[in-house]
DNA sequence: TAAAATAAGACTAATTTTGTCGGATTTAAA
DNA sequence: TTTAAATCCGACAAAATTAGTCTTATTTTA
């Protein structure tokens, strides 16, 4: 429940991996796969939806790998989900058009509210950068100590 | 993937439904069960969930029902959610005390990025209330709101 | 030509969510 | 005092979603 999913994990993992390499240095699935203890052919799934997407480019072949395309700075969480998962919609009639699928319809009492949280929600992801969670790594590595978090 | 469980928009709807009703009248399961077709044992059980974090009273017997508890305007959208469901946490590692159990930890470049995320999440979903999901101006509220945050 | 890599689709397994069932307790009213 | 309508609660079952695996094809370097 209001969960990332793995695959979204495994883009973000991939992505801060690739932020840190040297320009045009290429990342490969097995790299990835063994580094951070994922599944291989998943993660070549996730790479392959991002390469989709246009978020990063690929090179095949046997030295080949993924590079990332954007700027990392300008790459959104709501990016990097939508690439990977299917969009965020905090309740399900909101996905589809056919509304009328829903049984509540004609009742519910909430739909509207609910647009209004999803486009916030939205606007929250849209607004967070990949570069972001890596710039602020240091800063809640401090924070969280001193709270003594969770 | 992101999406409030049925549990949560069950809640919502029941809880926005009694905020309807005069002071005093009660609302029973049954009602709301029929009212937005909602399986009549699950909408039961969401309810009693709000009674045991005290978000709701009942009254047992006959003529028994629910009754909004607390001042509708206070009630998070966190509230409602802790309540009904497990506590929102975007990734699963965050969620117990012992991470070991996660296979990444070692190497897992995300972990203090995605609390950020979380405590942002957190906060946002503090900062809505039920009450505000029924008003019109809801709109406007969030959009202020979302200039500043994040 | 072999090996290492991406690409892609179909399938299976695991997990989570959703819904159901059976019964127990409470209480108003017949 | 019995009945019926309601809350309460745990265990179970079904459905849906997510995660992971398998297989095969293609690309490209050495």
């Amino acid at each position: 429940m209001l969960r990332f999913s793995k695959k979204v994990e495994y883009a973000l993992i991939a992505l801060i991996h690739m932020a840190r390499k040297p320009a045009k240095g290429l990342t490969t699935s097995k790299e990835l796969s063994d580094q951070y203890h994922i599944p291989l052919e998943l993660m070549g799934k996730v790479l392959q939806a991002l390469v989709k997407s246009g978020l990063v480019n690929s090179v095949q072949g046997v030295k080949g790998g993924y590079l990332l395309n954007d700027i990392i700075d300008n790459l959104s969480i709501s990016q990097v989900v939508r690439a990977v998962d299917k969009p965020i919609k905090i309740v399900k009639c909101i996905e589809n058009q056919h509304v009328s699928d829903c049984s509540q319809i004609l009742y519910c009492n909430i739909r509207s509210p609910m647009e209004i949280l999803q486009d916030k929600l939205e606007a929250i992801f849209e607004g967070i950068t990949v570069s972001d969670l890596r710039e602020d790594m240091l800063k809640n590595k401090i924070k969280a100590e001193s709270t003594g978090v969770v």
